[in-house]
DNA sequence: CAGATTTTGGCAATCGGTTGTCAAGCCGGT
DNA sequence: ACCGGCTTGACAACCGATTGCCAAAATCTG
């Protein structure tokens, strides 16, 4: 009747193309998932008339029957954070590519709610990407014991993980600042169970040592803009003439501050963020900070994910992948004022 | 011998409670869900089998005999796009709080992804909620009648939407640059399936006319920054003194292209935007915008979807919820240049 | 205390697939 | 023409829950 695909009330399951072709349910199940296994002209029909009832196999069943959910996790400790706007991008668009479907949690910074979003995800997905995870090793490496698993930007021994090697490019910022006249520099550091910041501080203070420069830390502060008002104030308190901060939102927020408390930057302090997030390029005065490719993160852990998830398809999976991080000079750093 | 909960092999099924309890899987099934049709005192020997087992139900096979998922699809034409954080925050924590899982998918701004996208959630998703949708009013009450479904910032007949109200701003916009003595003003317009866009060309053409203010429209540019470039060529170019821009991002582009001409904001041009993104407080200058509650839109799109999907817990469902919207004046908005 | 009524809990079918097993059918080799 | 080997496709068990139905047990009624 209709010359449209059949919009029929319910979708088109299994039986119905079986019962359509006079064959059995298993032998459609086969035609479709193991061509070869099949006679090539029931193969032709079976498919033909997959195709004509619109047939899309139901993915609830798929797993509960074979127990793979064609789903990845991917964890983030903040959705709002614009850092993970373009990770977020990234798997997205490699999960789609490879047939997978993205289910995103917002982990809101805890914990708890990242732990038992694990165990949760154990059975609805096969693997999980990680962000900043705010677990401990120990909890850490027990999760990916039980199911595939790569981290990001978090190093735990035995756990595949992409790590953007921002403290690589720290002692460039420092030069850069050095080379600028400044000579007394804060470390603005993030959350305290951040692995990150305190690799960043740990490259940093290095970094400082063999060049005789005097770096001092302060914090820790929550990575929003609003925690930048309290780190602007103590950068101005503690007598420094530039500031390298954990990431570009607590950047921004001080510079906020900054303007508000009548002081210029750079002229009376320069800022080295973090990350290029967005905003980073138009914000006043544009940040300097450190760059790196953060959507192809994702886009590689997606990849060592999957390459756990088949281990046949070659490619000797690596179990961890340094991104390139190099630093963006823009407007907020100058030459360290005279007094 | 372990004293901690048994951190089994495989998670523990409704079957490994059957057997520890002595009793059929299906009396486990109904003590959990159906608490009164069982004795108390097998209930409660369930239920702390459960605990000691460290049960969790296995959502698949839950959502293959119940046809309940217990997840909700969110589309968006574009991850990246920061007015869909917060919306995506909202709904993340409402469909959290209800204990819904949230699968978010990005459609790349393309009619047929989403179609696609949304015949594939049929069977694994509850309802959706699709925001901006870039499919024809047809298309899209076609999907809604197949699945629940809540639309943000689209009117379509028969569904349920929330709409975020900035038409009803755009004469307090146009009569902020009235006041501020610009008679010349353009409509920098967005996509041109858009149909909030075309909402507030209408809002804000109704509202010149009415003051006898000459406001044109340019465009259709794509919701980036990067389109800004070429919106602030035409705008200068048509000779406008004002412009009032579908959204932050093409707003915040042309910030950026006036800057590089050497043009003043707002001594020659003034720029008001449209949806109170991140970044439109700190940008050079901060940006003059139309504010909404976004991540609230969120929630009630979800707390509205999920009013369809439990039709009992009274409330009666609304079918469509205006999310009020006022201007924030901030610096990109000025008097008019006397020449 | 018998009979009627209500609880209670087990059996089995079902959701939509996947997969192991096995009989039937086909082929060529001798 | 017979036999072994290989291909093909049907049957049925299974994944982990939900749910209708019914029998046994417990409770109430007169």
């Amino acid at each position: 009747m209709a010359t449209q695909p059949v919009a029929a009330g319910r979708p088109a399951t299994i039986h119905d193309i079986a019962a359509l072709c006079g064959v059995a349910a298993s032998t459609v199940s086969r035609a479709l998932a193991n061509p070869d296994r099949v006679n090539i002209r029931t193969r032709e029909r079976i498919q033909a008339a997959a195709v004509e009832l619109n047939y899309t196999p139901n993915s609830q069943a798929k797993a509960l029957s074979s127990g793979r959910t064609g789903a990845v996790g991917v964890l983030v400790p903040d959705i709002t954070n614009p850092f993970y706007f373009d990770l977020i991008r990234g798997t997205q668009l490699q999960l789609k590519a490879a047939g997978y479907t993205q289910l995103l949690v917002d982990t809101e910074e805890s914990d708890e709610v990242e732990a038992s979003t694990l165990e949760q995800l154990r059975k609805s997905a096969d693997g999980v990407i990680v962000a900043a995870s705010r677990l401990n090793d120990e909890a850490l490496a027990a999760a990916a014991a039980r199911m595939p698993m790569v981290t990001v930007n978090r190093d735990v021994d035995g756990v595949p993980a992409v790590i953007i090697d921002t403290p690589s490019a720290m002692p460039q910022a420092l030069d850069h600042l050095i080379s600028l006249g400044h000579t007394s520099v804060a470390y603005v550091s993030g959350p305290a169970v951040s692995q990150s910041s305190a690799r960043r501080w740990a490259a940093l203070s290095a970094a400082a040592e063999s060049r005789g420069v005097d770096v001092r830390i302060i914090g820790p502060f929550a990575p929003k803009t609003q925690s930048g008002a309290a780190a602007a104030d103590a950068a101005v308190h503690s007598g420094v003439t530039a500031c390298i901060v954990f990431n570009d939102l607590i950047a921004i927020g001080m510079l906020q501050r900054l303007r508000e408390r009548g002081l210029r930057v750079p002229e009376d302090m320069s800022i080295v963020g973090c990350d290029d997030i967005f905003g980073a390029d138009f914000c006043n005065p544009p940040l300097t900070t450190m760059s790196s490719p953060i959507e192809q993160a994702g886009r590689v852990a997606v990849s060592m994910l999957l390459a756990q998830l088949n281990p046949l398809a070659g490619g000797g999976n690596r179990s961890r992948s340094v991104m390139p991080t190099h630093l963006t000079v823009r407007g907020s750093t100058g030459p360290a004022s005279p007094n």
